[in-house]
RNA sequence: GGAGUGGGCCGGGCCGCCGCCGGCAUCCUUCGGGAUGCGGGAGGAAAGUCCGGGCUCCACAGGGCAGGGCGCCGGGUAACCCCCGGCGGGGGCGACCCCAGGGACAGUGCCACAGAGAGCAGACCGCCGGCCGGGAGCAAUCCGCCGGCAAGGGUGAAAGGGUGCGGUAAGAGCGCACCGCGCCUCCCGGUAACGGGAGGCGGCAUGGUAAACCCCGCCUGGAGCAAGACCGAAUAGAGGGGCACAUGGGAUGGCCCAUCCCGCCCCCGGGUAGGUUGCUUGAGGUGACCGGUAACGGUCAUCCUAGAGGAAUGGCGGCCAUCCCGGCUUGACGACCGGGAAACAGAACCCGGCUUACAGGCCCACUCCCUUU
RNA sequence: CGGGGCGUGGCGCAGCCUGGUAGCGCACUAGCAUGGGGUGCUAGGGGUCGGAGGUUCGAAUCCUCUCGCCCCGA
């Protein structure tokens, strides 16, 4: 079952929503993550990563105080939100993530954390059909 | 025009697309939620958590001790280590600024080094007098010895009032005058702290340190919204009831004996994960008037202004405004074109303060200096 | 939300309570011993005591404010 299927009886057919069901919410949803999942670092974030196919695609964030203080600690989540919700119409399958932030993050911009995901999230990313940049590309479950 | 002092204020604006979190209305629903529309969504410090409260729970007859805090006077306030207005002291030409600012005749301790002497002080250099006698010398005088002195030098952060006159061998509050100081009495101004004045007493006794111990006066229970209240899985354990009842199963053992362990359903309390609540209308904001020098208070009118919870308030783009740089243009400013910059910082129960951080900019009052009239 | 601790030469620490001289080890520099090095011995240099105010004659030390770091508890 294609994840933006079961997406896109939820969000509609844009997919580029941002719902409470798309974030990890409580510590079991943590846990499972940081245990059982796949782990990739990156110089400003490390990705924790489960797969499970079939469902739809959880973000959850760990950003500590070594980051920065409290504005610059907003500000790599709000990135970092913003980054799953635009992209994951592109996600391969199901999973649950968690992206924990280094403490390099909080003196980079935004345009480099945005690098920082692209690199970690890379093999779970559908190419964009035709190589363009559209965001409203075809739905991906052919 | 320049330099400066005090106080107050702002913390870019508008639009489009895509998102996030509450509220209200309507509709749909598989009761988990979803759709549409309307409207709201960070700060002056939200920060540091340094004080003071509200609120909640726990403890508590009253009082005291210990510990901690505060400390000129009056006022403001729910309260304060806060604020306002005075007083005293210190700094600045000035506008103004700074001060934990009770008590050192209740007691104890400390004051390094230097210095003769550092606490009911003291003779190093000095000054003065004397000398039966001793040494040098014709002598003056010098050395020595005995005694007087706190004026001068010198030490120090600090050496037991200052100036002048008298006095004396030399000196000294030893005496006197003036100034200063302490205590007492009285008068005037002030609510008071305190200020001013008059008189008397004391020749001066009373060095500093209490952000050293301490004394005096006043204040002070503990925790904190992860407070507290309610609902409540899964798993384990305990209790009660019912069913199953032995001839059952498993472990130790070569086997018997022997020993040990094991079921299903329901109910109850405690209570974890999780959920609901506390949760935003409050010592509230704004405006006018009145009282007050002011902090602030009163009356009336008006407004509702974030409530998240692995934690929202964002991303991208455009235009305008501000500042800077370059080009171009002009007598100069401006205009135009291109590029760049825009801080400190993110609510976590809520208020009142304090402190700290901060790009750029605005307003008001006042002071000093220069120039012109 | 509450509590505790630490900032002193390049590094790791003492000194602070009870105020007057900043000391120790390693490292550094020079000399001697060795053919050279390690090593040993001798001598020497180097510190705004995190920052700013205050109390005091005098502050690393006492007081207040502040900056940074670390660690606990709920």
């Amino acid at each position: 079952m294609p994840n933006s299927g079961a997406f896109a009886s939820r969000r509609g057919e844009r997919g580029e929503g941002f719902p409470k069901s798309a974030r990890l919410l409580d510590g079991a949803g943590f846990r499972a993550v940081l245990q059982r999942g796949r782990r990739r670092s990156g110089p400003c974030f490390t990705l924790y990563l489960w797969i499970r196919p079939g469902r739809p695609c959880r973000l959850g964030l760990t950003v500590s105080r070594k980051a920065g203080k409290a504005t610059e600690r907003n500000r790599i989540k709000r990135v970092t939100r913003e980054y799953f919700r635009q992209h994951q119409i592109r996600f391969r399958d199901g999973f649950d993530c968690v992206v924990q932030a280094r403490p390099a993050a909080g003196n980079s911009s935004n345009g480099t954390l945005r690098a920082g995901l692209d690199t970690l999230f890379a093999p779970w990313l559908i190419a964009s059909p035709g190589g363009g940049t559209d965001p409203e590309a075809t739905p991906c479950d052919g």
